[in-house]
DNA sequence: TAAAAAAAATGATTTTAATCACCTTTCAAT
DNA sequence: ATTGAAAGGTGATTAAAATCATTTTTTTTA
């Protein structure tokens, strides 16, 4: 059980922050960071932002995982990205100026912290390194947003969720992969049916155990094979 | 037919150039970049940057249209977007350090000129406005292929071709749409085949003309009930 | 710890859209 | 102006995955 009060996390001590877009702050720029931000616990499955309002700040992870998701026209969701510590989340509309076109939901208990609008975008004015840093994100995720609507218009469900476990296998590290199966499906785009007899035959030809919620990957060089190019 | 020379297209007189991120430029700026880019007259079919290489430089389109898009694994492509005079092509992959994930061809004839890596990212690091306005496209961008994907995840063929037509209605302005068959496929994300009958559903329900290979919006209110949300 | 709720799993059926095979029209080049 | 190639179009068939209906298992909470 995470700490719940909501001044523990301090961003000298934060383990997430080294390899975040804050790791090359000097101490007086991770000190000020420190007294501009506030830090808040969210149990899981808290809603963190929603589509459709307007960003006033951004959310920096210290612990836990949160699912990034549209909706569809039926309420489906449809499962853009997951995040996990270290990232910040919910800039983009910041910068676009729009209304957030996606929600943010924890996946489990998380520490999350909280920058203001203004502070941000200050930051992002003198800070060259931190600019440069957010403008790559954007640009890498980018092209690889063009890579996964190329999967959904030309791959099986098969090969997708094969290149879906590989991304899940690479958020979770040591730890299981360990999502509802209907969050995984949403992640692949298929059917939550669909995606259980997936998992299923996947199990039987061993490319991945099944510890009822939490997967473990066995043939990772066979998934890279499947999920093709 | 196109004016062929390499030098005919000034800075200061581009059309396109207002309401480009170019569009703030002072005079002196404007006249700086115009002696820092060079001009290039495109015909039809020709490439601009293919999938795998890295970029060297951006592309600012002064004349024509160009497609965007990637492969998939049997070679399939998958059109992300379709560029029209005025837009700044390449840029992503410049910022992200990575190989283009996607290739540039022309629709059409086209005048596209060129700005070297160095000379853009000068202008990025000095230059407020333009930067802020790169980073509001990116993000924007970014939005906009979270929808994307939903759509491929979540609605039927016929949905996504109604809010395609709507995108294409954009991006031609007075002009009708003028895309092969196959083209408009690999944007919808679908077989050439169905395209061709959904189509023809459109023209009979009276939603738009076919002029042969152009295509003429005429209700657009149905195309947006029926692209959903 | 028992009951209720949520999640996972399975089988049968239907639907959508892809694929295949072929014909027609349009366009570009000689 | 002719012809060949590319693009557009049509019908029949197949295949993939969604949907629907239920059952079983796991998790939560009263």
């Amino acid at each position: 059980m995470l700490d719940k009060s909501h001044k523990h996390v301090s961003c000298a001590t934060c383990g997430a922050r080294k390899d975040s877009h804050f790791g090359s702050f000097c101490d007086h720029d991770v000190e000020l960071t420190n007294e501009q931000k506030t830090c808040a616990y969210f149990k899981k499955g808290q809603a963190i932002f929603v589509e459709g309002s307007f960003p006033r700040g951004v959310y920096c992870l210290n612990q836990g995982k949160v699912k990034v998701f549209t909706r569809g026209d039926e309420g489906k969701e449809q499962i853009i990205h997951i995040a996990k510590e270290g990232e910040i989340i919910g800039f983009r509309a910041m910068f676009s100026g729009e209304a957030y076109k996606v929600s943010a939901l924890t996946l489990e208990e998380c520490n999350i912290c909280y920058i203001a609008k203004d502070d941000f975008l200050n930051m992002i004015d003198t800070n060259p390194t931190l600019r440069n840093g957010i403008m790559k994100e954007l640009s890498k995720e980018l092209g690889d947003r063009a890579v996964f609507i190329t999967n959904m218009a030309q791959k099986s469900v098969r090969e997708r969720l094969a290149f879906a476990l590989l991304i899940l296998g690479d958020i979770y590290g040591d730890e299981q992969i360990n999502l509802t199966r209907e969050d995984m499906a949403n992640f692949v785009g298929t059917a939550t049916e669909t995606l259980i007899r997936l998992l299923k035959d996947f199990k039987d030809e061993g490319i991945i155990e099944i510890h009822t919620r939490k997967l473990e990957i066995l043939d990772q060089e066979k998934l890279i094979h499947l999920a093709g190019k």
